[in-house]
DNA sequence: TTTTGAAAGTGGTCTGACCACTAATCCTTC
DNA sequence: GAAGGATTAGTGGTCAGACCACTTTCAAAA
């Protein structure tokens, strides 16, 4: 049996120690000796800890003064990447807007470039016609001719967490619409593309709940 | 003059080492002990650097076996969190747009919503005629008001990673161009007031370069 | 051939020792 | 008494060495 590692558990005791105390953002916390001593374990473990959180931006050290409860100002940046790192809450409905605004951002970044007349986009046109078409594939296409690379990796992140509304073969009708979105697409008219792209897309998650 | 942390310069070190030497995801990466020769400093300085780049979800240590770059397979995050981390110059500019999408969708959201009837809405107002405004104020209250938390923890962390565009206060000229946003919200007419925002947005980056 | 167990290598932790830096304190000097 | 400078205690930053717990490997024993 493996033993837990001793660093994570600090990481929540501190936090622990943090609310108890009422250790408000800007205040200093316990000098790393001090800490090693109450929590029973060494100094350099402590450390591990300490700067797991400092890359974190949760905490700063300053050499000579001590450690501090990183300043956000009057907004709590600390509660929010802590509850966001510690992937505590997400909401299924947020993750599956943002994806919204990450491909209907992608959408509009296409329509404003010339995106469309790459060879890829000529592809995907083409695979629209066959009578094999995964959903993710046209959305992810999207992504990628966005050129945004950030955006893409984030869209991934969220779909892997969020779930898959684009999971299995598209009909139809559903390809139909499809490509009235790549034809919107290439009149550079975002507006119409957004549209259609939000009504497959509305449906889709309708139907997952069904 | 204070001495940069070491480990930070540790974290960079290896991912010039990761690339150089072309370890995959999944591979194992040298021992603490080889590091710590290698890079000619102590095995706990690599340790702190390992531990934060752990907590960060981009390697994986099993004891006995050794340190492993994460499979991003499974946890895309780890390439997320990669492209922050290691500040690769490339991204800056993609950082900078995909803040822009957060902020233009909140305030498509605060248009579609009634966000804007709220208390906290004219505490803004008021506090743009006041003589001291933060940039920043702005902008997370848009987000906060957007009621998409996902969104606002994502763009968080995207200010912390990418360099803040809006530190500072607010000139006369400035305060006059984010009334008139707050104005087109009002009317619900999102195109204007995403137009005029990205007019201010673009000139603070501009300025940040000079 | 199979089994076993010793050895080597790895991460996990602790200790104690310096160094670099900061801030409070004390002491000299005016 | 006030001002300025040196001292000192406390802090984070780093290092070296020592164990421990665990995994893999491989050679010796059955």
């Amino acid at each position: 049996m493996t033993q837990p590692k001793r660093y994570l558990n600090i990481v929540s005791e501190m936090r622990d120690m943090i609310r108890e105390q009422n250790i408000r953002p800007g205040d200093r916390i316990p000098s790393e000796r001090e800490l090693a001593e109450k929590l029973a374990v060494g100094r350099s473990t402590i450390r591990e800890a300490l700067r797991s959180l400092e890359l974190l931006g949760l905490i700063e050290t300053r050499r000579g003064e001590g450690t501090f409860l990183t300043d956000p100002g009057k907004h709590r940046l600390v509660e929010l990447l802590a509850t966001f790192i510690l992937q505590d809450t997400k909401t299924l409905e947020d993750i599956r807007e943002t994806m919204c605004i990450h491909e209907t951002a992608a959408i509009q970044a296409i329509c404003s470039s010339e995106a469309w007349k790459l060879p890829v986009w000529q592809s995907l046109r083409e695979r629209l016609d066959g009578h094999e078409f995964i959903r993710e594939d046209f959305v992810r296409e999207l992504m990628v001719l966005s050129g945004n690379r950030l955006s893409l990796k984030i869209w991934f992140l969220l779909k892997q967490y969020g779930g898959n509304p684009y999971d299995g073969e598209a009909s139809l009708e559903e390809k139909a619409l499809l490509k009235n979105i790549l034809l919107a697409i290439e009149q550079q008219d975002g507006q119409t593309a957004i549209r259609e792209f939000k009504t497959w897309s509305s449906v889709l998650i309708k139907g997952e709940n069904a």
